[in-house]
DNA sequence: AGTGTATATGATATCCCTGT
DNA sequence: ACAGGGATATCATATACACT
């Protein structure tokens, strides 16, 4: 019966229910392939909600606060995000999403619309966004075949260009042409045609009517951004040209060394505008083994350097080797923690 | 304190020149 | 004819300041 009257309230993911703060999302090639133009903050915003749904689709409401938002992402501005924040929930709301589908029958290619969300709010009195995928893009997506990319929260929050956050997940959508065509191990490439970039990023065809400009733009600078933002992936452009006229850019990318972060945010009194949940202790170690893992994977030539030097220096009172390795790990993962900072 | 005005800043658009 | 790059114009927003 209270099924009937709130059958949301069993299904909203949270970082509470995920037993983490999310830190990274699998995201569907469909949608980093898409055409949509959401601003900076709407996109990672999106990407926040998507990391928090389950990879099946089964549920489709994520609630999150602004602070989980900051922690996932690696906002550190107060007010400023704060704004942009509450502006993106209603963005997303507004925003529409095309997917290139092929009829199976003809094989034609077409475009279709859906919404993003069916609601997206923001709750002033509990500061809790809610947000609700629109039910016909999950099941457009399940319907596809399903090709994720690892996408980091935090490589996003790296990104302030809208342009920059949409090559950077159609780059990533392409990784797994690494290795092919001829590529080194470590590379692929990608081309697109010039007016399907337009498209795809939402640049109209009277905004940034010169070429030029559209490709120091929406491309070359949004590339420089990403190369420099240090988030493990370089790259370049070549020119395809009919003529003199530029008809596609072809997009060479690189997996790069990531450059270690600098501790972010907590500079000065840094009071979140809204605390996060209290952590269930049922689920606490959970949460805590899951950051760990993935801090491992993220950053493994730091995790074994601090590994190494944790082993080698001398311990009292560990005599077994069992031992000394896992207080060893521990120390290297607490490193990690706090280096880059983690949800306590 | 509240209001209105001036200035700074940043993003985008347009014009101009050069080289191919 | 087109691309690249510099200079300048335009617009919106943020910040500073003066006045009542």
């Amino acid at each position: 019966m209270s099924d009937e009257l709130f059958p949301e309230i069993a299904e909203i993911n949270t970082p509470e229910t995920l037993g983490v703060t999310p830190r990274y999302v699998l995201q569907h090639n469909a949608i980093s392939r898409s055409i949509h133009d959401l601003s900076a903050t709407a996109k990672k915003l999106t990407a926040m909600a998507m990391a928090l749904i389950p990879a099946d689709m089964s549920s489709l409401t994520a609630s999150f606060t602004f602070a989980d938002f900051c922690k996932a992402i690696g906002y550190d501005k107060g007010g400023e995000s704060f704004k942009l924040f509450l502006s993106a929930t209603k963005e997303c709301m507004k925003n529409i999403i095309s997917i290139e589908m092929v009829s199976a029958k003809t094989g034609k290619k077409k475009w279709k619309n859906y919404t993003w969300f069916s609601s997206s709010e923001f709750d002033e009195e509990t500061g809790i966004a809610t947000m609700k995928f629109a039910p016909e893009l999950a099941a457009i997506l399940l319907e596809l075949k399903r090709v994720y990319a690892k996408i980091n929260l935090a490589d996003l929050g790296k990104l302030q260009s809208k342009y920059a956050l949409r090559i950077y997940e159609m780059a990533v959508s392409y990784s797994s042409l690494k290795g092919k065509d001829g590529n080194s191990s470590d590379e692929w490439y990608f081309e697109r045609e010039v007016q399907n970039l337009r498209k795809i990023l939402g640049v109209s065809g009277d905004i940034y009517t010169e070429t030029k400009r559209f490709r120091q733009k929406v491309v070359e600078e949004p590339i420089r951004e990403i190369n420099q933002a240090g988030i493990g992936l370089e790259i370049t452009t070549e020119s395809i040209k009919q003529g003199r006229k530029l008809a596609a850019i072809r997009f060479n990318c690189k997996a790069a060394a990531r450059t270690i972060s600098k501790r972010r945010g907590r500079k000065k009194a840094e009071k979140p505008a809204l605390e996060l949940p209290k952590i269930n202790p049922k689920t606490a170690g959970l949460r805590e083994e899951k950051e760990n893992q993935h801090l491992k994977e993220l950053y493994p030539d730091e995790f074994a350097a601090h590994y190494t030097a944790a082993l080698s220096r001398p311990r009292h009172g560990v005599v077994s080797l069992n031992l000394a390795l896992i207080a060893a790990e521990a120390e290297a993962l607490g490193m990690l923690r706090e280096f880059h900072g983690i949800v306590k």
